[in-house]
DNA sequence: ACTATCACG
DNA sequence: ACGTACGTGATAGTC
């Protein structure tokens, strides 16, 4: 494989960190936001590439220009403000520490500097990657040479990366036509002047035909739209100008070469003690993790697939030594997944723990293969025997790990997964490879780098030693996390949501799972056979309508029909092309017969495709259905379901609401399903201690009645049904964190009605929009707000420097804590309600949780005592200063339980 | 892999 | 001047 180049565009880079990051000062005053960002992307990137070598370079201080003589033409650049400029040098002095080629040269640019590098790179038989926020740079795309742009995309960062055909696909040309655009259109934001009255489209045009500027220029006269031709004719030398202007130099003379690049010692103490300096503890964590990977020890790892050693490693266990895991467990095949029938329970009955690795500290670790002198049933009766004794198992995802450890509880287990969710839940992933980094300062590299796409049996046969390592690496992780979240946790304030409700959730969760619901698979399918039936005619009638077959599922087909051959008014447009959202054509449905249809049709595909014939997918052989409900999704501590969602069946529309029928309860059992009568709003009543909203639920009254009453000054009898329903969007909204654009758009009123709405709501209930203000003066002053119960729910958007970001994170300031404690509220009734069933020797069992409704499948001689535990249990899982209600219903499927 | 759309609370 | 309601997941089409 050829050597890697990294050419890195300091300037660009450090711009966008210093606008994308929240600022940042380290004690000595000294601003640290630019180079925070800029070490973090380098980083990720370096990690991503792994180069063997890197270049970074920088404008020279004073303002060259490429052209001296077109020099106006560049203006002045804005001078880079003092907080970014005392940033450089630093930023430099890093870099050069850490053994990072960093280059600048006088009278020559940092593009021209990776031009010229990046042509070397490749004559030198390099791959070479250029990192760089500036689009001018896609011009050096070609064989062999890439382009990275970092984008920050909802307070984080994601590159997006150009090749040749990616670069088509986004600027409509070639990268080298790059600068034949620019030439045509100009460019603003570097003072490229290009050719008056020619932009992008007419660019884009007049280079699909003649190629490049010199082509277009050549045959100005044949060119046919004539505004664009007289334009052209008009100003030609502009356009060569332009051309030149937005060239980037490949042969300028540098006195430095792409071998002299190579990355040495990152990872010394001068740099530590800079970065150090700079008081930037998650680069210093990594710093330390780029240490660790070198020296951390496995000398005292064990690897057998010996019954003796695996006993004898677990006998060397002593006093508070932990069983950290990290069991290794055979992926069900993708193909069973997709037709479900052999998904959660391997039909082959072989064992699916394939090996285990375990650390119990820094000087004990072991790595057994199960499959033959270690079976499973060895596994699960030895650390059983541990368990059973007092042990405390810490693994990562315990959920399935529970088949194998039935007596496990809450209290003899740890879920390093689960903790680091609580401690950052806006994070994406908490496996061990991302805890390592984050919390412990490791490094055991990612799966994906090492193994890539392959299977864990694959890797464990392919690449036995950095298998055992990595696993081995995962299971000290797991030791460590374990003395790490213990305090972590405590001082967070999350210790008792995580031991009191996350923990004992996944005992909870791992038997809703394992019962699964049972299906009425011959009515599911008669209901898909129903709807494909009126699918077949809607869909004729569509094409004899529009006069012409095609694809009504393709929103880019559908949106040509009914915007440009039928000329339809177009409402929203998306960035792709026209909307045809079911909220427009909700508005055109009187301007043509086929909106009806497409409404219809849309309905329909959407029943058969996801439900009718998705759910069909996932039936198991034993007629039930089987869910996997996630902990650790949510940034509100809500639940999630997947594969399948049991969380998003139909219930509005009275034709997706038939879905329900087809859910039953097993022979001999029931159902009895209990929903909260608008959790949120009570959260937001107790937690805000508004007396008018407080006082309104006491009375038991509809809430939404009361609230128009009010807001609207009419007496609560003569409340219309239209004001009613008002009031209720406004309820929500409030919920939502409120804003004016976003009411109006529900309740289709101008934005200033809205605001007049809300203006009245929070003149009714002053104490509400007391607690939304101090909310969100909190979030902005602690970089995160909490739940009742103490969930923490971090917004990196409050900091933000752009208003909408910021806009969007006081709205999460509002929403989160009440939606964050109306989830913990239900999840500790159903904590309650299945201990009580389990003791109280019940035969029913908790099956779904829809965020504010439990389903439980009863059996018929407990429908009673069950409809007492629930009742009870939800009502009571937590004093508030109105009352919780939960409405208890039962029926023969779930339909009609609701 | 991303986007548009739409199902739920 | 901008362009937004909060939290999810599945599907189909497009790149």
């Amino acid at each position: 494989m050829s050597d890697k180049i990294m050419l890195i565009d300091g300037n660009s880079i450090v711009n966008r960190a210093f606008y994308g990051v929240p600022d940042l000062t380290n004690r000595d005053g000294l601003h640290t936001n630019a180079i925070y960002g800029f070490l973090n992307i380098f980083l990720k990137l370096l990690e991503e590439e792994t180069p063997k070598y890197v270049l970074v370079a920088f404008d020279e201080k004073a303002p060259t220009f490429r052209h001296e003589m077109y020099s106006e033409y560049k203006g002045t650049r804005k001078g880079m403000p003092d907080e970014l400029a005392e940033q450089m040098p630093v930023l430099k002095e890093v870099l050069t520490a850490m053994q990072i080629s960093i280059y600048s040269q006088a009278g020559i640019e940092a593009d021209d500097i990776l031009g010229t590098m990046s042509a070397e790179g490749k004559k030198a038989g390099m791959e070479v990657t250029i990192v760089s926020g500036d689009r001018d740079l896609l011009q050096l795309v070609e064989d062999g040479v890439m382009v990275r742009q970092p984008k920050t995309k909802g307070g984080k960062t994601v590159t997006l990366d150009y090749d040749k055909s990616a670069v088509i696909r986004d600027f409509h040309v070639t990268p080298s036509q790059i600068v034949d655009l620019k030439g045509l259109m100009g460019d603003s934001s570097d003072n490229i002047p290009g050719v008056p009255g020619v932009g992008e489209k007419t660019a884009i045009r007049l280079l699909d035909i003649y190629g490049t500027v010199e082509g277009v220029l050549k045959h100005a006269g044949e060119i046919e739209n004539t505004r664009a031709r007289n334009n052209i004719q008009a100003h030609p030398e502009m356009a060569t100008l332009s051309k030149k202007l937005a060239t980037i130099r490949r042969d300028c003379k540098l006195e430095i070469r792409p071998t002299d690049c190579e990355i040495g010692d990152m990872w010394n103490d001068e740099a530590y003690s800079r970065i150090e300096k700079l008081e930037i503890k998650s680069i210093l964590a990594r710093f330390e993790a780029g240490v660790g990977s070198d020296t951390e020890s496995y000398e005292h790892l064990v690897v057998s697939d010996s019954v003796r050693e695996f006993r004898e490693f677990l006998d060397t266990l002593t006093g508070d030594d932990v069983l950290a895991v990290h069991p290794v467990l055979r992926e069900k095949g993708a193909a069973a997944d997709k037709t479900g029938q052999l998904t959660l329970f391997s039909a082959d009955g072989g064992s699916r723990m394939v090996a285990i690795a375990i650390a119990a500290s820094d000087k004990k670790m072991g790595f057994f293969f199960v499959g033959d002198d270690i079976q499973e049933i060895d596994v699960i009766g030895l650390i059983g025997d541990r368990i059973r004794a007092g042990r405390k198992l810490v693994a990562n995802d315990l959920k399935p790990l529970l088949e194998y450890f039935p007596d496990l509880t809450p209290e003899l287990s740890f879920d390093t997964n689960l903790a680091a969710y609580l401690c950052r839940p806006i994070d994406k992933s908490f496996a061990e490879e991302d805890i390592a980094p984050a919390y412990l300062g490791m490094s055991i590299g990612s799966y994906a780098q090492e193994f890539g796409k392959k299977s864990v049996t694959v890797a464990m046969e392919e690449d036995r030693d950095e298998f055992v390592r990595y696993m081995a690496g995962c299971a000290l992780v797991n030791a460590r996390a374990y003395t790490f979240f213990t305090k972590e946790l405590k001082k967070k304030k999350s210790d008792k949501l995580f031991y009191e409700i996350e923990m004992p959730l996944v005992f909870v969760l791992a038997d809703m799972e394992r019962y699964g619901i049972r299906i009425e698979r011959e009515e599911l399918r008669a209901y898909g056979e129903r709807l494909g039936r009126r699918i077949d005619e809607l869909e004729q009638e569509i094409y004899s309508n529009a006069g012409e077959e095609f694809n009504i599922n393709s929103p880019k087909q559908l949106g040509v029909i009914l915007f440009e051959k039928k000329r339809l008014p177009y409402g929203k447009k998306t960035k792709t092309g026209y909307s045809t959202s079911a909220e427009v054509l909700e508005k055109l449905r009187l301007e043509d017969p086929i909106i009806e249809l497409i409404l219809e049709y849309r309905q329909l595909t959407k029943l058969k495709s996801t439900y009718a014939d998705g759910l069909d997918a996932f039936i198991d052989e034993d007629g039930r259905i089987r869910t996997t409900f996630h902990q650790n999704i949510t940034a509100t501590g809500r639940l999630s379901s997947t594969d399948p969602n049991l969380q998003n069946i139909p219930i509005r529309m009275e034709l997706g609401r038939e879905i329900r029928k087809v859910f039953v309860p097993e022979d001999g059992f029931t159902f009895l399903d209990a929903d909260y009568s608008q959790i949120e709003l009570r959260v937001l009543a107790h937690l805000s201690g508004d007396e008018r909203l407080i006082e309104a639920y006491r009375q038991d009254a509809d809430i939404h009645r009361i609230t128009a009453s009010q807001v609207f000054h009419t007496p609560f009898e003569e409340v219309t049904p239209l004001q009613r329903r008002n009031a209720k969007a406004v309820n929500f909204g409030i919920v939502y964190g409120i804003s004016g654009f976003g009411l109006s758009r529900d309740l289709d009123i101008t934005q200033k009605q809205a605001k007049q709405y809300i203006e009245d709501y929070f003149a009714t209930y002053p104490g509400v929009k007391k607690f939304m203000d101090t909310l969100v003066e909190s979030g902005k002053k602690k970089g995160y707000v909490t739940s009742m119960f103490g969930r923490i729910r971090p917004i990196p958007e409050l900091a933000s420097k752009n208003f909408m970001q910021r806009q969007f994170g006081e709205r999460v300031a509002m929403n989160s804590p009440i939606q964050g404690t109306a989830a913990d509220i239900i999840k500790i009734a159903m904590i309650r309600v299945w201990e009580r069933l389990k003791r109280e020797g019940c035969r029913s069992r908790l099956i779904l949780q829809i965020h504010d409704e439990l389903l439980i499948e009863t059996a018929l001689d407990e429908v009673d005592q069950v409809s007492r535990i629930l009742s009870e249990e939800m009502t009571g899982a937590c004093e508030l200063a109105v009352p919780l209600i939960a409405d208890v219903g039962q029926g023969e499927n779930w339909g009609e339980a609701h």
